[in-house]
DNA sequence: CAAATTATTGACCATTTGGTCAGGATCAGG
DNA sequence: CCTGATCCTGACCAAATGGTCAATAATTTG
């Protein structure tokens, strides 16, 4: 019955990650349609066969790495708990999700080109499991918000807020950078200017 | 010398017309790569060889979109008057763009391919006119600030936000709709949620 | 080390796609 | 209503692309 762990040869699970970071780089360059296999193929060092070999097909290759990559993207907000101040952990879900922007703007950018087209191959997850993740978290944010511990927002848009925010530094590095110049850091100005955003929204405000 | 309106037939005038309007449906959803010529043919009710009759190439009728599209896109922006109230002035702004993520969601997930794409055949703008446009823009929420007008925020970023926050609902408008399920009107709420956001922000707060 | 399994490839194929072209239809102007 | 210019199309082409396959190389395993 356990037939995943015997089947993944040593070279078969080398060769199927090389495969992946590779059309990960290509994808979230070009999109789905903008990428051949043989791109691929090129950047991950083996023959276009090979690859097919590995994957039964682009879909096949498009459709792993989406999979493969949701955990790690909705981790950051898995993570948003009920413990501690909400503004800090408001704050540290915005920070985290601007981290991830700068280390895995590809990540970013993979799943910017889906949900842009249309998100067919992806629309499952958006209505289901992050709908149920995004509901959750929302309740979360209401009862602080009820409990007078944070300023009064709509904590959906807070979320969309955030997202938009942190990885509008990834999909539109090359706008930002163009627009800033070479002598800037983008990440580093963003995180300050986000902690300052989040902490003048959320903080409540006792207006006489 | 005046060649240009000499040699603009109605005909050719209308189908141009046709063929962008065509082309920017096609390109929103797809993608340059993701959409063939026949595709805009189709969508324009004109044969493939008519429409390369108009268009040397799918590379022209895209650079020929964008190009007539930068003025509409950067319009709101240009707008950024120094007169009247600061506040009110960058509330207007996002409102503004806002109303352009709803009115024109192709132009923004078009701008947003290309952008996320590298932005290869948008690059000189993006370094030149654009950068040009917002340093002025910049400088003019500097002086504000420096008036005690608005509170202290990084101008760049402050305009990039605005980028971000209200093309979202464009840009992510199918992930933002599944999220929220059907009983939501998206933009409704941004608005009064960008409202809050921006006042909140820009409020100077004299805390003593 | 031999058999069996797994990995790899060159050659090939069907389809799609961007683009061309010669000729016919249509239209504007005299 | 004729003529030249503009407009349009079917047929076609070369290149690119997703994918297959038989044959060969490499590796594992008994």
């Amino acid at each position: 019955m356990q037939e995943q762990p015997r089947r993944q040869s040593r070279i078969q699970k080398r060769n199927r990650e090389v495969i992946l970071t590779a059309a990960l780089r290509e994808f979230s360059a070009g999109g789905f349609a903008g990428t051949t296999i043989d791109q691929i193929a090129e950047a991950a060092g083996l023959s276009k066969p090979n690859v097919l070999y590995y994957f039964q097909s682009k879909e096949a290759i498009h459709s792993a790495l989406l999979r493969g990559l949701l955990d790690l993207w909705l981790g950051p907000l898995r993570d948003l708990q009920a413990e501690g101040d909400p503004r800090e952990q408001i704050l540290a879900y915005a920070r985290r999700k601007l981290e991830m922007s700068r280390d895995y703007p590809q990540e970013s950018r993979l799943f910017a080109n889906e949900v842009l087209q249309g998100a067919d191959r992806l629309q499952p997850i958006l209505g289901g499991e992050l709908r149920e993740l995004v509901e959750e978290k929302s309740a979360l944010i209401a009862g602080w918000i009820a409990e007078g511990r944070i300023a009064e927002v709509d904590p959906h848009h807070l979320l969309f807020s955030i997202w938009a925010l942190t990885q509008h530094y990834a999909d539109f590095e090359v706008q930002v950078r163009a627009v800033l110049g070479p002598d800037h850091d983008p990440f580093a100005e963003a995180q300050i200017f986000l902690d300052q955003l989040y902490l003048r929204l959320l903080t409540p405000q006792p207006r006489e």
